[in-house]
DNA sequence: CATCCACCTTGCCATCATGGCAAGGTCAAG
DNA sequence: CTTGACCTTGCCATGATGGCAAGGTGGATG
């Protein structure tokens, strides 16, 4: 399989194939005669894997760590869901983060009528001197 | 006042604060004699809305507009509604989505005994051919 | 065989907000 | 006059990803 068909089989981008093998976290694809870069089943399921590291979340150093892993028979299974459990309170944080700010912006956001008057109080909340601000206290809280 | 001082009273840095000058957020400070960017009262003040907005997830497009509403007497409220509530409704789908990633690998992890054995379900979803994994379908829900 | 299109290669630039470092100028205190 | 703290500009890096450009390949079709 060629770079392309590898990626459509992998749901990883050609660009991110190679990017992943250039940081080291798949080892380089054996090449054709031309150069091209060949890929068997084997790659499409560690490719595949990486996608799926991808959409939880995880970053590339940690897939690194993930894949190190799923390649060692005979981990323990307490090392892999150390890092997972990590990556889920890192998740969760910032969840709570993005939480925090929205809140604050929506109750700034409710008290203000959003008609034609000028009168603002999501602007007020953003100009307010500094000190007596419930909103801003919730944004900084992580 | 000097750029560090603007910095410690506003809580922006004085990197940033030459970002945002250069970016066209603010105006060019004035300068001393030496070139040294001077700072009043109400610069401070305009950092400090700087600093606010960027404290509830503002990118700096949306601050540049933002400090045109505040700065505009007689804008309608309606639209600083308006753009507050769209920042709502992205600060809320990014975080339902690590909440999604987060749950995914909860619910992996719940079921890893994590103790010294080998075999490992947070690994096995990840590796799992695709289509019959619940775990993925949930990460790319939003 | 010549052409053409789709694909591959490498490499550089851009994102976005922020930090760091370097080389050089300025200012105030000792 | 020296020293240290501050300022200036400018470049590089982050992290994951996309885009573009210039040039090589491969297979199908005229």
């Amino acid at each position: 399989m060629n770079i392309g068909e590898a990626a459509a089989a992998s749901g990883v981008s050609a660009k991110m194939i190679r990017h992943y093998e250039a940081r080291g976290l798949i080892r380089p694809a054996g090449r054709s005669a031309a150069g091209y870069r060949q890929y068997g089943a084997a790659d499409i399921h560690t490719l595949h894997f990486i996608r799926r590291a991808r959409d939880l979340g995880f970053a590339l150093p940690e897939i690194g760590r993930l894949l190190a892993l799923w390649q060692d028979r005979g981990r323990p299974s307490a090392e892999v869901k150390a890092l997972a459990l990590r990556q889920v309170a890192a998740l969760d944080a910032k969840a709570a983060a993005l939480r925090a700010m929205s809140d604050t912006l929506r109750r700034l956001a409710v008290h203000c009528h959003g008609d034609d008057r000028p009168d603002c109080p999501i602007l007020d909340g953003l100009a307010d001197s500094p000190g007596q601000d419930a909103g801003c206290a919730a944004a900084q809280m992580p």
